[in-house]
DNA sequence: TGTAATGTTTACCAACCGGTCAAATTATCA
DNA sequence: TGATAATTTGACCGGTTGGTAAACATTACA
């Protein structure tokens, strides 16, 4: 019998558990750095430590390892913005929010940046779930987020763009961490960046950058 | 005679400059929406318009091409940034840099793509420049914010995470339009969302969002 | 243990890709 | 106009790519 996946028994193998977690692993760290058509079957064959054909055994095409690998991927990377609590106080939701997507940039940046390829290159691949499952969460926090301005606890504003410029400022960390590392040197504390952006962040959502009351001195 | 540029003439003939034109234009719509090593040459070809042979007779390789448009317009997608006044008031010109910065995305997305291509991939092709005139800048303008922060302008706050944050926040408009898009959806004002995001930043980073006086009612 | 199902490998293929070549065509200008 | 240089094209090449076929090896289990 040469069936591959979902074979008669429906239940999976000790084997397909082990080796389907292993490409998928090597899929995502290729596919995360070359994008979908960058990326080589052959490639990720090699990271994944097995011959070509012994993978596409079970991901009969590229698409279907890309496909797994998203859905697989997407539910964990919109975690936060679930956890986002309407019954909080808002500046320290928000403030916790841009924390936590800070430190997903900082330990999945290969998780960002298969999204940021995507979606650059007009995510053919993921559109559904952009305008469905995305769109519905997003809704569902713009409308918190919109309630909360309305009853005057945190300033009038568009909250989708809110949200787009939490995603853009944080996901910026993992996406272009090259150039960020070629701008702020090695000199110049490029090790304590997340930390420094932590701050930067928090302040800049929270304060602007207009004058505040000194503290002290 | 096969010298196809820098003939004996040393300079350009009009048909050299027209099609070189045309080339780069489509090199920059192929590049830009699929990458560097997503773009074919075939591709390429027949958005220009013309065979491939002849197009590589402008172009020795693929290599030289992605070079000449990356050098041709680096230099116009940082001129906002240069245009960055230290003698002018701060917020005003932080104001203005970021409405600059809005309109690049709007007007000209597929120079944002091509280099959000590179950079995410590791920047294989710009590194140099990132490096170099680009950090160079970047380091210029961060002394003048710094300058201005220590005079008590604005808020103290780290220059380069600022200038990081302006980046992304306005360059997401042109490299995530399709999940921006499908987020807003199209009767959610979808199409002024330039001018939406405008507002929203300019207040973003001068105001933050912590709750201010409300002018009236 | 035997056997059927599962897993792995070697050899291979057709399509695609970047690039070349030589011949044919067109522009330039003395 | 004629000859020389510039431009364009179709045919082609070697390497890569996604994927297949079938033989071989291993595992699970009655």
């Amino acid at each position: 019998m040469v069936l591959p996946r979902a074979a008669k028994t429906q239940r999976r193998t000790r084997i397909q558990e082990e080796k389907e977690e292993r490409i998928l692993e090597a899929a995502l760290e290729v596919f995360s750095a070359n994008g979908f058509r960058g990326a080589t079957v052959d490639q990720i064959a090699e990271v994944a430590g097995m011959s070509k054909p012994n993978l596409l055994y079970y991901f009969r095409t590229k698409e279907a390892m890309h496909r797994a690998l998203i859905d697989r991927v997407l539910d964990t990377w919109l975690d936060p913005l679930r956890e986002f609590n309407a019954e909080g106080n808002p500046v320290a939701e928000i403030r916790s929010y841009i924390r936590r997507k800070l430190e997903m940039a900082r330990d999945y940046p290969r998780e960002s940046r298969l999204f940021a390829n995507e979606v650059l290159q007009g995510a053919p691949h993921i559109e559904d779930e952009l305008k469905g499952p995305l769109k519905a969460l997003v809704d569902e926090k713009a409308e918190v987020i919109r309630a909360w301005a309305k009853a005057g606890k945190i300033a009038k504003c568009d909250p989708y763009h809110l949200i787009f410029a939490i995603w853009s400022t944080t996901q910026h960390y993992a996406d272009f961490d090259v150039q960020v590392r070629a701008v702020l040197g090695q000199g110049n504390a490029g090790e304590g960046r997340f930390e420094d952006a932590a701050r930067f962040l928090e302040r800049l959502f929270v304060d602007g950058l207009q004058v505040s009351e000194q503290p002290a001195a």
